[in-house]
This record gives C-alpha cells, structure tokens and sequence, in this order.
DNA sequence: AGCCGCATGTGATAAATATCACAAAATCAA
DNA sequence: TTGATTTTGTGATATTTATCACATGCGGCT
C-alpha cells in the first residue's frame, strides 16, 4: 500500500528498508468520503498530506458571489496541504475537498522538522521536492500570462489525460481560469 | 554593502560574524550594466543570484510573435535565476536582463550544495526561502484564475508601490497578463 | 537647445470570454 | 429501476480585453 509513497520518496533519495520504516512511521493514515473536507477556512493546518488513493481539489470561494475557484488538484502521488497556514501556523485561507473516497498519509509540521533534521536523506528530498513544486508552479503562471483559453485546455489535456475522464469538465475550467461553458466550446 | 545580504539570511537563520563571512566566501560579485542579459536563452546557468542593487526581469519570448512575457522582477532583497535550469543542469529556456545597473551576489550549485550540507542553518534558511517562494507563486496563480485585471493592478499596486515608479507601465502589464494598452487604461 | 527613442494615453474596432437561460445526457442513490 | 441530482452542451447577448493606429510627453544625449 505504502509503496507509491516509498517509490515517490525513492526517486529523490533512495532508502534502506529501516530507513523508510522509520519515515513511515511518523506519517498516519487518513480516509476520507467523498465531499468530505481535508482542509477548511479558519482550520488550524496541522498536517501535510500525500495522496495514497483518489482525488482531492483545492480551492477558494469567493465571498461575495460564493463562486470557487479550484487552485490545485491532487490525486495518487501527489501533495497537498494549505501550505501558508501549515508553515505559518495560521488559519487556512483556502479549502480542501475530496472528488473521490481517498486514503492520504498526513504528517505533522513537527514530526517534519524532526525527520528533516535527523536524516539529512529526507530533508534533501523535501527541499528537492519543494524546488520542483516552485518550478511547475512558475510554468504555470507562465502561461497563464502567454496562452488563451484554448492553449491553456490543450496543454492540461496533454499534461493531464489521466484527469480528464476523471475529474467534471467545470473543475477543469476553474483550475484554468475560463468558465464551464467557455471550457464546454474549446477544441 | 553585503549587509544587505546578512540581514535577508537572519531574518531566518541568525548567523554569527564566522558563519556570515563563510557563507559569502562562497558568492561571488556581478556587476552588470542596463539592458545586459544576465541569463540567456540557451546558457548553461551555473548561478542563483541575490540582488543587492538594480531591477532585472525574468521573461520568455515568444517565437512566433516575437513578443516577450515578463514572468518576475526583481529588485533589492529578492532572488532570481532560471530554476529548471539552475536545478536540473539543462540549457537556459528564459532570458533575465537589466532594467537598471545591477549588482548580484552569485552561487554555483556546487557550492550551494556543499553550504546546505556543512551547515544546517543555511540549509535551513534554504528550505524556508522556497517554501516561502512555493506559497507566494500559489498567490499569484489564485489572483490570476480569479481576478480581473483591474482587480490584478490593484493588488500589484498596493503589493508592490515602489515597482510602479522604478519599472515601466508596459512592462508591469506583461507581468500582470494584459496589453499595456489595457493597463494604460485602467485605474 | 534640439533631436531621438522610449513611454504613455486614447480612439475605433475586433476578438475572446463571461453571463444568463435552458435542455439533454449521464450519474447517483434509495 | 426510477427519480433526483449532477454534468455537459449550446444559443443569445453583454462585457472584457486585444489589436491597430496615431499623438503626445518626457528624458537622455550630443
């Protein structure tokens, strides 16, 4: 079950079996229904999580039209958390929800740092991690800045496929910046 | 002079007079004129860079319209390089140059490798930086999907008051996503 | 001072995208 | 299965933003 999340980890810095025990066990599991909640406003953030199983997406709603507006989405082997309140200890802004039952290994900031600072193999995959996830997200505003609608779709559909099929076409549009019925005549 | 520089580090990791004088031993200083490229598409990036005075802007160029997309700025206090590249040792695939003259303090991979690992507090001042970095892209994707850009001009200005004057309307505009001539009307 | 480029503003028009309304198709739950 | 909800598509129209064209202003340079 757990062996995504060693694959995941092994990519950056492979492990002994002691090693990855000793990871796992400060990680806990959580399973979640769908339309259940992993993050919401004015939440204390206590955990980031890796998503085992399902789908979750991350957005914020608009106070005055109640409209949300999808941010991320996370499904196996991917991360997620509010992660301004998780490191700042300050209330979430945005929240979190399930589009599937879904299984995540949560950990704790604090159990983080501890990890981070007893094994030197672990906080080189964090700050690896963390430099990649700064670099897809600086594409991404790279094109929302150059691309239409169209080419923002096209892209997604050829990054993403396996989303596609999985995740409403109206979550898509949010997540890409356009409204569903724009979304609904492109390609 | 490098003050400038100390002060950025404490703010996180506080540093004794060795510490900091070991640290820079490891940066080097880069002096550039206006209008020179600090980055190139193509280069191999061998340098993060800290800049302690000027303005550079971080772009890609389009091919076929030939139009260039302004994707960061920075000044005094901020960090700038071609991440991908910088990270994953592949050719540069963005331009930075100078709006003004500049002086940077420079680091190779190696040698920021070898301060995260002979020395904890760097490698914790590292891992805050990006995480911090992670979370402010996450902003600016959030404004972009759910802004106007009226809406993204108005944040841009309460955000950043000393860009508006120093960095010229249209290059504002390309950050933001819009034509100057929509910028030049709005407000 | 006078010239030249860059920066900025603005009008007219076109294109892209949003909004509102409705209906059909697909999915879910009892 | 069946009714209800969710998802998707699409027409008509409004709004936002881009494009093209031109004029003015402003600063640096000789």
């Amino acid at each position: 079950m757990a062996q995504l999340f060693r694959d995941h980890i092994e990519a950056i810095s492979p492990l002994t079996d002691d090693e990855f025990g000793y990871i796992l066990s400060h990680y806990t599991l959580k399973k979640l229904r769908k339309h259940a909640f992993l993050v919401q406003e004015g939440d204390n953030v206590r955990q980031e999580y890796f998503v085992l199983k399902g789908c979750v997406k991350a957005y914020t709603t608009e106070p005055e039209s109640g409209k949300d507006f999808i941010f991320q989405f996370a499904v196996e082997d991917w991360w997620i958390t509010d992660r301004e309140a998780f490191f700042s200890k300050t209330p979430a802004t945005i929240n979190i929800d399930c589009l599937e039952d879904s299984e995540l290994l949560g950990i704790t900031y604090d159990n983080r740092e501890k990890l981070a600072a007893e094994m030197p193999k672990y906080e080189h995959f964090l700050r690896v991690k963390s430099n990649w996830g700064y670099v897809s997200l600086q594409k991404r505003i790279q094109l929302m800045i150059m691309a239409s609608a169209q080419e923002r779709y096209e892209k997604f559909l050829s990054q993403y496929p396996h989303l596609v099929s999985r995740i409403p076409k109206a979550f898509i549009a949010s997540y890409l910046g356009v409204t569903r019925e724009t979304l609904s005549r492109l390609k």
